[in-house]
DNA sequence: TTCGGAGTTCGTGTATACATTTTGCTGAAA
DNA sequence: TTTCAGCAAAATGTATACACGAACTCCGAA
């Protein structure tokens, strides 16, 4: 059938819409109407509404109040507090975790990701393991979520990295050529050294702050694709949701 | 029919089911079976499923893994939790309306309701007009969460406060015989008149603070209701849904 | 006794027909 | 020309039958 193995249709279909409104192939306001799609999906109208329900919990689509649903639209703004806001529920895990005490496991797994995370350093200093960087970022920020113990906090910051512009790796910066962008990768990790620090140190305020801090370095990086180097938007996968 | 008369089947059972969960009649944990339940409710499986749907959405209910739904299990933990998560987000709200600088109408709206608030208490040190207050207050939480402007921030506040026992007006104890809750009433009045005055005067920082004691009167509240007068638990409605 | 496999049951997944509501268009009257 | 009624079409709401898969049970063999 598809080149897409999930169990169900609706499964699938989650897949294939979310493909497609993040790729920006359906448009943020479009109204997505259930027969005509659901014809085009060859599926029926049934697994389609489920697949459309599990988006808007999502955050991707919206229902219209006399039934539907459209895609949601995010706007160049949204992206700039979606990253602010990013910043404050990371922080937030932070401080409780320096304030309640975390994990040990958890908390010595985000220093030996610190560790690892030294490693994607080449000693030329033009090399980046940019592969290993990505993957062991995605853990530390993971791990940072669940470091207070909070099931509230945690969800609520997964919640918002859901957003494809708001993830912590939305902007990692691929290209090691363009100097402002090395040395956006190397501050960045003196923060997740800095943060790690913080909360074994139990000083709340100070992880807090530096994790609000650290989520600025993707809307820097955001800012220096948009002003310094246009061009490169189109480039950058994770904007392709914004409207223009 | 029923007593409650929404357009769509699909709509009314989000209502039951919510009172039902909110109100303790479905505990944490419990599955929701479709058949049954259709049967029990007099729908047929379809509006159920989109009825489960929606509550999953408004996070009262959780999916499992190979289908089906659960009534999700709030903790005393969780309670505190979201009262401190709601104090971090509105008091993000209100730096960044600080910051940004708020619209002048929503501002000076504020600024009445701070007024109207006054007016709810009597001379006499004991009266208060708790309907009123409440409905002041619920106002006053609402254009908080708008006044910094940005959508994002707004929905995921309000997405906080649709907790029961998260929102704003959950602890606001209506028993003006026990001095402890009336002078709770006072303290949190005198933080409504600072945060809108921070705001005003564009001081992001204390606003920001204000905000968050703000909410951890609901947390003392809570606490008051808990150690103080254990009594008291059974009459908090908004307590109903957390297990024990 | 324990392991494994087949059958059965239970529960969700899916398609589809029909009901209801909403919307927007058309035409006539003021 | 404007407005409103009413009808037509389009879209979602609902019921239901059947498909499919997972989990459980029970039986038999090692």
């Amino acid at each position: 059938m598809s080149e897409n193995t999930a169990a169900t249709h609706a499964a699938r279909t989650v897949i294939e819409l979310r493909e497609k409104i993040i790729s920006g192939q359906l448009t943020g306001g479009t109204r997505l109407f259930e027969v005509p799609l659901a014809e085009e999906l060859q599926i029926s109208r049934t697994p389609l509404r489920d697949a459309m329900s599990r988006l808007t919990e999502e955050g991707l689509l919206e229902r219209l109040k006399n039934g539907g649903f459209v895609v949601r639209t995010f706007t160049m703004d949204d992206v700039v507090d979606a990253i602010e806001l990013r910043g404050v529920l990371e922080g937030t895990a932070a401080r409780l975790a320096a304030e309640r005490g975390a994990a040990p496991e958890l908390l010595s797994r985000m220093e030996c990701l610190v560790s690892e995370l030294d490693d994607c350093f080449g000693d030329a200093h033009n090399t980046v393991d940019f592969e290993r960087y990505s993957e062991l970022n995605a853990e530390f920020h993971q791990i940072l979520a669940s470091l207070s113990g909070s099931d509230i906090v945690r969800r609520e910051v997964e919640r918002v990295c859901r957003l494809p512009f708001a993830s912590p790796s939305a902007f990692l910066p691929d290209r090691s050529d363009i100097v402002a962008f090395r040395r956006s990768l190397q501050v960045a990790q003196e923060q997740h050294r800095a943060i790690a620090a913080a909360i074994a140190a139990r000083e709340g305020s100070r992880a807090e702050h530096l994790a609000r801090e650290h989520a600025r370095t993707a809307r820097r990086n955001l800012d220096y694709v948009l002003r310094q180097e246009a061009n490169l938007r189109d480039q950058v996968p994770s904007l392709a949701i914004v409207s223009n």
